[in-house]
DNA sequence: AGAGTGTCTTGACTTGCATCAAAAGAGCAA
DNA sequence: TTGCTCTTTTGATGCAAGTCAAGACACTCT
């Protein structure tokens, strides 16, 4: 159980990309802003797949970039929309609220992603952002964004993909919370989460949890004493081990079954 | 109960609009185009907020409308995408399936409302869209929409709000699976049924289910006898009437009352 | 009208998850 | 260190919804 914290501990910045993001020296907002071009997040941001001089003008488009307290906001239901924000550093969640006072986690969201697109229909934000660790987003002002992709128009494609994608996430989601067993729900979310940091340069079997088991259990339609008890089983059953917020993953295939509990066979 | 049937029964058109829509009268390709200049759904539809110009230009865009026979799919997951359609006349569904079996209904959609969008990132369609009853859609090719947003702004942000205003509703239905009991779901679901029909002219209280039980359940996260039980306690007290497929809503008020038990007072 | 099929209702029983409660740990400040 | 709070684990118990099963009802096709 030795090094379940690589994610984290050793390196001062928690979250820390594989490569390290080019570091902020001075406190001047000229020097705040990291071109795009030289971003690490390239693939999985927005300016994806654009010419030097699009990615140009894709990068005049980020007005600036803002820091989030971990516990703090990034927006709240009913803030006014202005702009799509791309996470560079740090880790969010979302959450919807009923009119009684039930909530709801609707995502958890890491370098690279986008958010904010709930409030476009209304031009208000319909969900809270925050940051579950201290984080650093671009700010995309949402009409330059489209004045923009009416002149590139592989941007205007991207944006689209976005949303949809984020669509085709929700799907998942509502398979999940319509149609599966806690142990089931668990384990896809502890996959997907992997696979995600995966693809940014994390391990594929070890991984650090940024949000506590309640929120976990928001997210999954479950209450957070059934979370902690799935660990314990997971844990029983040589799946997983572990300590607090730092899981490893022992047996993916496992887990994979656990999910689809293998079309007969 | 009398006229429980309104919707339905009388008119031969079982889901007629409340301005019946332009008889199409010959089989010629031409004249099935009906204009969206004079398209009834013109408020609920695409093309919204044109001037007259503009719309002549969108109306170019909606290649074809095609007919969609009762239980036969629009899209199947895995068909390849092209085009987003919007309801003209009849009642669909949309499912995921997981890769054991399992499938879960992913919404309900009405005339005036859009298809499609999840096909969009992969080029891919990853659901199946599937016809309630018989039904009629204008295809929109989608490279034409995207051709056509670069010159139309307020197009453009058409789109966007479409499809921002799909993750919202996503949103609410992972509140609903996440956080509900079966009563509220129930309710939920037929309020927000009872006004979205309304919204195009049909009665505030009376409605045609035109989806089974068992499709009710995959949709709200329930079994079909849950749904069967939840009913019938609901007519029990004296909530609704529901003969089959039939409901009139008695007391409006309780059924809110249910979603929302009172923030105490 | 009758047979056949798909849909819906209802009852009896089971179970997975929620609820309530207590205690152990972890993190932080003074 | 002590004390405080927040988070997590675990146990005991209850209940809402699932499962299994039977029968009623409605629609279609001969």
């Amino acid at each position: 159980m030795s090094n379940l914290a690589a994610n984290s501990g050793a390196n001062p910045q928690r979250h820390a990309m594989p490569h390290p993001v080019t570091p902020i020296v001075a406190l001047d907002s000229r020097a705040i802003k990291v071109a795009c071009a030289n971003c690490n997040l390239r693939e999985l941001c927005l300016p994806l797949g654009l010419s030097p001089a699009e990615l140009e003008r894709v990068d005049d488009m980020v007005a600036t970039r803002r820091k989030i307290k971990r516990g703090s906001a990034l927006f709240r239901n009913g803030d006014r929309f202005t702009s799509l924000y791309t996470i560079r550093t740090g880790f969010f969640k979302t959450c919807v609220a009923s009119e009684d006072g039930r909530d709801q986690v609707t995502g958890f969201q890491m370098a690279g992603e986008v958010i904010g697109l709930d409030g476009i229909v209304h031009e208000r934000h319909t969900c809270d952002a925050v940051a579950l660790e201290d984080a650093e987003v671009c700010v995309m002002p949402f009409d330059r964004i489209e004045e923009l992709s009416l002149q590139i128009h592989s941007l205007q494609r991207h944006v689209h993909k976005i949303m949809s994608r984020e669509i085709v996430r929700e799907h998942g989601v509502m398979l999940l919370l319509g149609s599966m067993r806690a142990d089931e729900r668990l384990a896809a979310f502890l996959l997907n989460l992997v696979q995600r940091l995966h693809a940014r340069g994390f391990s594929q079997t070890e991984l650090v949890l940024r949000m506590t088991r309640e929120e976990i259990g928001s997210y999954l339609g479950l209450k957070l004493e059934t979370v902690s008890r799935t660990f314990s089983r997971f844990v029983q059953d040589g799946v997983v081990e572990v300590k607090q917020r730092h899981v490893r993953i022992l047996d993916p295939t496992a887990l994979k079954l656990i999910v689809n509990p293998q079309v007969c066979s």
